[in-house]
DNA sequence: ATTTTTGCAAACCTTTTGCATGGAA
DNA sequence: TTCCATGCAAAAGGTTTGCAAAAAT
């Protein structure tokens, strides 16, 4: 993910584009996995770029929002965010437990299978949640 | 889900069998659908079970361990937790977003979509979350 | 008698909020 | 110039912990 693209995508959205989220864009497309709003923070700090924690998690949410991150949670029981390609289909994220790296997965397969469930339980679905969790093929390779 | 259930993989478990324990076992075994911590430790004040905050997070840790409850995500972002059935096949839950009850789902047909996926990236899968939401039947019919 | 479990209260961590100031449009 | 966004610091949740006392085996 590029920063222009999160950039981009928030003035597209109507924000204003300022400083703090610029350099926020910045710190995520920096990012090759999960990461959480701390760890931004901690970030920003070494970098010396001036944001602060109420920003670091306001900027999130619009950018959760915008479906440009997404929240996960990870086993752990830790929230995380994943940065993500916006205006796509719906999807799913498979992340790697050891390096962290996140993979965009479609739904496909999927659909039929919450259909079946919807079918034979009488229930409406509305919303579903999927989080994969594994190694990736470089970890398994250094596995 | 009885609280003899409950009591009973305890013991089973090598646990010991406590008067905090048993009450919490009662108090979830008269929750219909999801709940949480502090929902347990406020119902279990209005019956004098003197319960504390502390015994009820480790004791559903405990139960967590058990498989004997499942922590959720909810939507929202809370967290909450269902009783489930201990010592079944792998299943997911499906939660009513109105009465939040919950309906256990087997794992069936999703298997061979993550197994899909994992022929597709290349990653070993290991861990997968699933949760779905939606209207259960009778709030369908209500609605 | 031994070991686990509990209660208590404080600590901890993450996330949110109110309000005045500053900055983008 | 108008309205949105930020900083600050405090509050708010939710969850965990240390330790001595109490209870289960």
């Amino acid at each position: 993910m590029e920063a222009a693209t999160i950039v981009d995508a928030l003035g597209h959205a109507g924000y204003r584009l300022t400083t703090p989220r610029r350099a926020l864009a910045e710190l995520i497309a920096g990012r090759r996995g999960h990461f959480t709003a701390d760890e931004l923070l901690v970030e920003s700090r070494r970098r010396r770029l001036g944001l602060t924690r109420a920003t670091v998690f306001r900027s999130l949410d619009v950018l959760a929002d915008l479906e440009l991150v997404e929240r996960l949670d990870l086993p752990s029981g830790e929230h995380a965010f994943v940065a993500c390609h916006p205006s796509q289909q719906h999807h799913h994220h498979l992340v790697c437990s050891s390096c962290g790296r996140s993979t965009e997965v479609a739904d496909d397969g999927f659909e039929a299978v919450a259909a079946s469930i919807a079918r034979s339980t009488g229930y409406r679905v509305d919303v579903h949640r999927l989080e994969l969790f594994g190694l990736c093929p470089s970890c398994r390779a250094s596995a």
